[in-house]
DNA sequence: CGACGAGTTGAGGAGTGTCAAAGTGAGTGG
DNA sequence: CCACTCACTTTGACACTCCTCAACTCGTCG
């Protein structure tokens, strides 16, 4: 079906943790991310060149300058990716969690910011050493292929959201989306931390604070969710909300 | 900057056009397109399994069952990828023109509907072909990863224009981003016809026909464009334009 | 304790959507 | 050649969603 991913799969058989960087061994790119496919070889040269950064919630990762560009893994945190006009209003086009990649391969610089949402942990990458790989390593570059895939998939699906969707559909969309990613299986009660702050949501949905909350607000008074401390929360039954986001 | 890139030029200097297939000769596709990286033998390879086919406006192209499933080459007009909700409310996330490549690779079906805008003419390959050739050739998959990274930048785009700007910026935005599409350079009076209808363009930017119908007419009546036949449209400064679309 | 940021709630208005009717152009058949 | 139809577009009147501006609540931290 998949023959690069079954060439990967078999090379993989004769690894042992020992040929492993220290540093990659518990990391969770290697689960699902862009070092899964990668030799151990491949990672020893890599991790040479890596640095692992703590990035506080409201600064840039992977800013401008800093090793004049860097690509990076998410390994903890979300990472959220706007767009701004120039009179300053903003559109969160993407939402990056662990063990996703960020960056844009092969330069021509969109005008993307990357911003840490959460508290954060990533693995930048010097944008020199990453470019090299992938020419090199035709694995390498299927993987990170599909990632832009789905990433491209998933900004789709939100274009529909922004496009055709109401308000409350709007934010209970958003509600479903965090609650799968922390709970893929879920269908009986589901709990969670919102990641990104009203103004965040906001700025995700194409909508103002003010109404956000509101909906929210609706969203607690219908049954459909339960809300705590502003950034806790509990959906009782995924299908419910998945019908009031539009999702049949 | 970009090894594989450089490796393909290589390549095709030692390439005679006898060697290239009869169909492949004059086709858009090797020009920007995705068989523009292919060598003589695999053209010759591919060509045998290709199909090329005219299709009319508002029918499917590629089609579910079709060969159980297909990709393929815009040649010629273009295509709206559109998504639905299940009660009819449709929003188109994508415009491919010729040479763009059509198809979503390694499968995971994605519930987009690809169905040609205009008059179209497209040249559709077996799935299970370019997934052979794709897992046998990484200048291909580089190729395909590339135009894969260009669409996720102009979805992204979308999701800012459809999230954050007025019905007015709206559709100066779409006038705009055709413009362009149809003369990059342009910077003087740029003349087009616009491939969408009124109801597709409503559906593209997330408003409804009258209201698309309504702000072309404002932009008329502040000279910002000219219209004739409804499709016909002439754009006497392009500057002025991306202002009003805010895009400085 | 007071200041501050984040979130909620309220009142009013602007911008789009909805519904309805009229205008336009292309194709068809008498 | 002209009426007729049909699809598409434009225009108008009105309604409603969501935005704007403002006040208020709550929890946190110095």
């Amino acid at each position: 079906m998949d023959e690069i991913f079954k060439r990967t799969e078999n090379q993989r058989k004769d690894i042992h943790n020992s040929d492993i960087p220290v540093v990659c061994r518990a990391c969770e790119a290697r689960h699902g991310g862009m070092c899964g496919v990668m030799t151990p070889q491949q990672l020893t040269e890599l991790s040479k060149f890596t640095t692992r950064k703590k990035v506080n919630p409201g600064s840039e990762v992977v800013g401008q300058g800093e090793q004049v560009a860097a690509y990076a893994n998410v390994l903890k945190g979300v990472v959220k990716l706007s767009k701004m006009l120039h009179d300053g209003r903003q559109q969160i086009v993407g939402l990056q969690f662990a063990p996703d990649f960020l960056g844009r391969p092969f330069s021509r610089e969109s005008t993307i910011s990357a911003e840490a949402a959460t508290e954060t942990e990533i693995c930048s990458i010097p944008k020199a050493v990453l470019d090299r790989m992938v020419g090199d390593s035709p694995e390498l570059e299927h993987k990170l292929h599909q990632q832009a895939l789905v990433e491209l998939d998933e900004a789709r699906d939100w274009m529909l959201t922004l496009g055709r969707k109401t308000a409350q559909e709007k934010v209970a969309s958003f509600l479903y989306m965090i609650a799968l990613h922390y709970d893929p299986e879920s269908t009986e009660r589901t709990v969670f931390d919102l990641p990104l702050s009203r103004a965040d949501i906001a700025d995700f949905l194409g909508l103002t604070i003010e109404t956000v909350s509101r909906q929210m607000t609706k969203l607690r008074g219908d049954g459909v969710i339960q809300i705590e401390n502003n950034r806790h929360v509990s959906v009782p039954d995924m299908e419910r909300l998945a019908e009031v986001a539009g999702i049949e």
